[in-house]
DNA sequence: TGACTTATGCTCAGTCTGAGCTTAATGTGG
DNA sequence: CCACATTAAGCTCAGACTGAGCATAAGTCA
């Protein structure tokens, strides 16, 4: 121990540090995330040899002379790359693997990357583009929606390409460490439809499980591979901005549960179905509307406002409610308890 | 929107990666953090003016030639400046901000850092020393020790200093404001001795406020401040590390209550006052042992094993318990779920 | 042996949770 | 205009969990 550091600080060699930001909003009960494609937003980044056209995050480089903090430039590249102000910010990650950039800058300068998660209010994807806007989450993550019960997708790929992986092990000792983080992380051993073991906290563990099994795309794109079985279905993304909108998704599916960060997503004025429905949209299943509603109610976390609201298809007319900023003021942790109450 | 960023990726200005370690163990139910001290490590490290002799995490500069990840690199620098091997790492947050660094690097190069927690167990101080040692985090932070009741610093110096700097608030809204903070915080406002308001969990936004109002050392070196009033007592610490310690006890305290990470600072064989007590030490107040043993068993996260203990001064010998890791298995987020449980 | 100390078992009331039933208030098609 | 479909909203109930405290067990120390 008690080694001086082989090259201080004041000679390190620099980085380039990376600044993502996955902007979330809840549109038609349909968890997006903002979309930048194509080749000129990689080229306007600077990526040196785009040879892939793919979806990425809105993105850029930390300039340290510009901004007085991180956040300050993500906020930046935010203004200029969406059309959006969101209102809350969060800090997820940084990501610094070697070979994870994967060709995609020149390898001089090593990239690491920050993901932010930014949420936002966004009523219909704004000025519909085929370069930037909203996709669904589920895009991206088709097994992370059981919204509709278990996907499919687990039995009639996922599955099956993990026994294979979980087979091709070099040894025991090896086949039984990925046997138990195939368990760990999508609960698959014995019960065919057990939801039981499913956390849906657990996106970025699923989504490393399946890198490292070869399984996804990028996985394949980054160690230069190619593979003769078919991979798991889902859109990829450019550099590792999967692997951190997987971050992002299961960050915000843990601080729904003891931070009201829902109401970032909603409009100011909204029926709890409507809340209910944005809540599933996240945490990706269905909850019981009656003991939501009594939780909601419960929490101090909304107010009626006096007025009705009917549209939203026939039925008696919702109340309408609003968030109680106040309670940041009265309970330490407010957020919506919701341990997996099916519907 | 869609301006293309103003400066590329390629050509973004570099950075030095800061990598720092709050290296964490529990002796004779005082939490412990692993301090450096002195400026002979930070000449190591590179800073230019050592004018300042102080307290420091294990740190280090990322040198992304050498190390494939950031954890690598920062396992490296634990490896080489302490005697420790922890077995649990986990990235804590990155911070950019300008200026709180302070003077203690050459400006050419803006340092950013990433600050590690990582967990071990350690029984009692390896080679006393007076560079490097296991100091009590409840030096740096005497307002986080509630075990013996609410700390006499909070009336004595917390209060009336807060109060100050709400009342030295330049508008009324901005008073307001200031006085929201502190609300939220410390939760100050009516009821003298409730603990009701206190989040433990909020050490990073109660380190925070605290720097802004100027109440804690580090303020007053970042700004090349003098001021004519008393600090607020605590250690300070050099460079920015009294502000990842605090983000490392609120996430350690945050993320006892759902991961079984508590396990990483026992010996292999504890008895359950033993854990009760390394519980107590992390989250800063006391719980009911009775309910925490039911707790704890019924859990599923220890088992007992056949011999007996007694030592631990006189009374009834104790059983020893081990930890189960197949909880991991079993439960998708195991953890000890005490709400304000006092005792 | 008796006082003291810590361990461990047990009770009990209040709260929280999952699940389901019932009634209310609309719009719609015949 | 009425029967029906549809969504809202109020209510109940049993089981699990929680905070708190009492009682007993099994050692140590003088």
């Amino acid at each position: 121990m008690t080694a001086s550091p082989a090259s201080s600080m004041a000679h390190a060699p620099a980085v380039v540090i990376g600044l993502s930001a996955v902007v979330v909003a809840v549109q038609g009960h349909e968890p997006k995330v903002f979309i930048v494609r194509g080749a000129e937003h990689a080229l306007a980044a600077g990526v040196t040899s785009p040879n892939e056209d793919g979806d990425a995050l809105p993105f850029g480089p930390f300039d340290p002379l510009q901004h007085k903090t991180l956040e300050e430039g993500l906020r930046t590249w935010v203004r200029d790359q969406t059309p959006l102000s969101p209102g809350y910010f969060e800090q997820l990650y940084t990501f610094g693997n070697r070979g994870r950039y994967a060709g995609q800058l020149d390898e001089t300068k090593r990239v690491v990357s920050v993901g932010y998660l930014a949420l936002t209010h966004e009523k219909a994807t704004t000025e519909k583009s085929e370069r930037v806007f909203f996709g669904s989450w589920y895009d991206y993550f088709p097994w992370e929606d059981w919204r509709d019960g278990k996907p499919r997708i687990l039995q009639d790929a996922i599955e099956p390409g993990l026994k294979r992986w979980v087979a091709a092990a070099d040894n025991a000792e090896e086949k039984e460490h990925r046997r138990m983080r195939v368990q760990v992380c999508f609960g698959l051993t014995d019960a065919a439809d057990a939801f039981s073991a499913w956390d849906e906290e657990k996106v970025l563990e699923r989504y490393e499980l399946l890198y490292g099994a070869n399984l996804v795309y990028e996985a394949i794109r980054d160690k230069g591979m190619k593979v003769d079985y078919v991979l798991v279905p889902g859109r990829s993304m450019l550099y590792d901005h999967r692997r951190i909108l997987a971050t992002a998704m299961g960050r915000l599916r843990g601080k729904l549960k003891y931070r009201p960060v829902v109401f970032e997503l909603m409009p100011s004025e909204f029926t709890l179905l409507n809340l209910q429905k944005t809540v599933e949209a996240i945490v990706g299943h269905r909850l019981h509307k009656q003991n939501f509603r009594r939780l909601v109610e419960g929490s101090g976390m909304v107010e009626e406002v006096a007025g009705k609201k009917s549209a939203e298809a026939g039925g008696r007319p919702a109340a309408l409610f609003r968030f109680r900023r106040d309670v940041l003021l009265e309970r330490p942790a407010p957020g919506m308890k919701l341990s997996a109450n099916l519907g």
